[in-house]
DNA sequence: TGGCGTCTTTACTGGCCAAA
DNA sequence: TTTGGCCAGTAAAGACGCCA
């Protein structure tokens, strides 16, 4: 898609790269609705560094010790399971948008930091024969991991073999801070390239899509912000549904789905209503109930709640297991009875041509 | 006037912590 | 144990000033 200003990011985490990689990723292939779920995960799902386990919920409350722990634990057995993978391999199987980017970056970050350290300290000492520190060199770091590099004093890394460690290690912690960047506009991009890869994909679709591109909507007042949405899909003729799509949510993020709702509603010049779903990987049972039964105008504010797992989400609260749930457990098993919550297969299918 | 660089704003996420 | 809300880090987009 085209965009306005000159300054358009070619870099690992913008879009063009995004979209190449899911590109790579999916290839030339058709995907069954009933499997796109397993593509997602493949793309974006993660593995908890601290715990080693796949991330389905926040990390200190998945942490040995706290509820979540467990039910991680159950996750990520039966993932592997879906996936034909043992569980200690997942982690070469999950998450490969994020390895393809990360890999190749953090090591180039570490190499032009020190490059450009070292530069000013030559602009400004040149000719000072005293060696001054430099970034990424930890004490406390480097009191934990030389011991564990220096296996006899013959062995032993110099003093920039041991900066350059440490420096590794430091880019790693960092990379994960970019994850949350890569997860958000990534999961847009790998659900729009599934939409796409449907046997008998929609009539039109599109990511981060400004609503004035959409038929029905029409354009902002000059000087007004350029509204866009995540993810949309249309019929080609009438029916255009506005897709909020949002990995996971917060308090916060959910009045911000109201407000995108309020925007889209100004901003539609046909007299049929639009429709408003919100795809997520969200395993909380109460924000997935307060979402699902959110109103907006005395009416829902959501058509549909799309889950993209809707049997993992089974798993993780146990719904099978007979035992009593809690109130906000027993309330989505509720609302993925009455399909007020579906999954991610059910949506494709509706929304592919014909169906 | 248009190109360019820099700064600011917006939107995305998970982590985290206090209060319920 | 859950819930609500704020924060940090990131990229993209927009705003603005400078200069040829």
């Amino acid at each position: 898609m085209a965009r306005s200003n000159s300054n358009t990011s070619q870099g690992p985490f913008g879009q063009p790269n995004r979209v190449r990689l899911v590109n790579q990723f999916l290839g030339l292939r058709t995907i069954d609705p009933a499997n796109a779920w397993k593509d997602v995960y493949r793309l974006l799902l993660w593995i908890d560094t601290r715990t080693g386990i796949a991330h389905c919920y926040e990390s200190d409350k998945s942490q040995p010790g706290k509820p979540w722990y467990p039910r991680s634990l159950e996750f990520h057995e039966w993932v592997s399971d879906q996936l034909g993978i043992a569980p200690m391999d997942l982690k070469d199987h999950v998450d490969w948008m994020f390895r393809q980017v990360v890999g190749a970056v953090t090591e180039a970050e570490a190499d032009e930091m020190i490059a450009n350290a070292l530069g000013v300290q030559e602009s400004l000492f040149a000719g000072n024969r005293k060696k001054m520190p430099v970034p990424g060199d930890d004490p406390r770091l480097r009191e934990i991991v030389e011991p564990l590099m220096s296996l006899s004093p013959s062995e032993r890394l110099d003093e920039d073999g041991i900066n350059s460690v440490l420096r590794k290690v430091y880019a790693h912690m960092s990379s994960e801070n970019k994850r949350a960047n890569l997860l958000g506009r990534g999961f847009e991009d790998v659900l729009d390239g599934v939409i796409r890869r449907l046997p008998a994909p929609p009539e039109h679709h599109g990511a981060q899509t400004v609503l004035e591109t959409i038929p029905g909507f029409r354009p902002t007042r000059d000087g007004d912000k350029v509204e866009k949405v995540d993810l949309w899909v249309g019929d080609g003729e009438r029916r255009r549904i506005m897709i909020s799509a949002k990995w996971s949510v917060r308090a916060d993020r959910e009045k911000q789905m109201a407000t995108d709702f309020q925007t889209y509603n100004q901003m539609n010049d046909w007299r049929d209503p639009f429709e408003y779903v919100w795809i997520t990987n969200e395993f909380d049972p109460a924000r997935l109930v307060t979402n699902a039964t959110n109103t907006q105008n005395n009416s829902l504010l959501f058509d549909k709640v799309v889950h993209i797992c809707p049997a993992a989400l089974g798993v993780v609260h146990r719904f099978g297991d007979g035992a009593r749930l809690g109130r906000n457990p027993a309330r989505l098993q509720e609302l993925l009875a009455e399909q007020r919550i579906i999954g991610l297969d059910a949506f494709l299918r509706d929304i592919s041509s014909g169906g």
